[in-house]
DNA sequence: GCTAAATCATTAACATGTTAAATATATTGC
DNA sequence: GCAATATATTTAACATGTTAATGATTTAGC
């Protein structure tokens, strides 16, 4: 099934064939995982460079269009963002007017973090784009597929987590 | 078979139920992928931080390990990493000698990598490590899906690449 | 041979990842 | 109430991601 050449075979490396060197690449789940995020990513960067916004700040509206108003730890937990590129992230987000921030009154210490007017109508305008590309991955990858991958991550990531 | 309570029908949210929104996050593969890798990655990060060296030099040392010396451009594509960052880690992975870096007679252009003998050690000492962690994982999660999720990975990645 | 285009690596500039420490506020135990 | 502890966010410092531009070759076409 796997159509490519095996350079593990190649002689002229220096474990060929080696049992005890590192399990190789081709076969390591953080690399594989890594390998098919950048190849689906790569897909949805011009449009999101279109748009003028970042990967990162895409989950970020989204978080918060599907959750409402939340902490800034809870943002950056759904978000896949750690605490300090959020801090980062806000301060952008708040001079483009895409976000606005206000502190808790019962509880000093956190800050709550929403999306304005301008955010949702950014979503919508990239959400059908967003799905123009999704779909064209189902129709070539297919449905049952992507279906069967998405429920392997998600059960790996419950085992690790 | 999803355990957890599910956002989106908390009314509370912009979008509650609302089809016409973004890709709800929990199954959207960019995200899922990042997730799984996060949580997996997670695992390793400790090991590799006792031996001093980082997940990107990890998979450096490793492709140099599997296919012995590269130019900059294959191993950047190999080991994951854009050239810009290689060019960065390559100076520091030269300070502490795990590389060795020639240029190439017949072609002045191409810079030529490899490992050094104090690296291949590094591999020969983390390697059981990793393998550790990997078995670890494989055993909670089931060699069986560990081997179907690289299928599927690798198999998603051609598709987009 | 020589010019134009292509290729490889590096640099620059800025965003984000990562860990540790600092700061501010809340909570706990007494 | 107060001191000690815990929690939320920010800052600092450095590594890496990302895109565009630059410099140094090499290759292609003439």
């Amino acid at each position: 099934m796997i159509l490519h050449t095996d350079p593990l075979t190649d002689s002229t490396t220096l474990n060929s064939g080696d049992a005890n060197g590192p399990r190789q690449t081709r076969r390591s789940l953080p690399i594989a995982l890594l390998r098919a995020r950048e190849a689906i990513i790569a897909k949805f960067r011009p449009m999101l460079a279109r748009h003028d916004i970042s990967e990162q700040q895409w989950r970020v509206l989204r978080i918060l269009g599907e959750y409402g108003e939340l902490d800034a730890s809870q943002l950056a937990e759904r978000a896949l963002v750690l605490g300090p590129s959020l801090t980062r992230m806000i301060k952008t987000l708040l001079k483009t007017k895409l976000i606005a921030k206000r502190s808790d009154k019962t509880d000093g210490r956190r800050s709550l973090i929403s999306i304005t007017p301008k955010a949702i109508a950014l979503i919508q305008e990239i959400t059908p784009e967003s799905a123009a590309i999704y779909s064209d991955i189902e129709k070539k990858f297919g449905i049952e597929q992507v279906e069967q991958l998405l429920d392997l991550l998600e059960a790996v990531t419950k085992t690790c987590d």
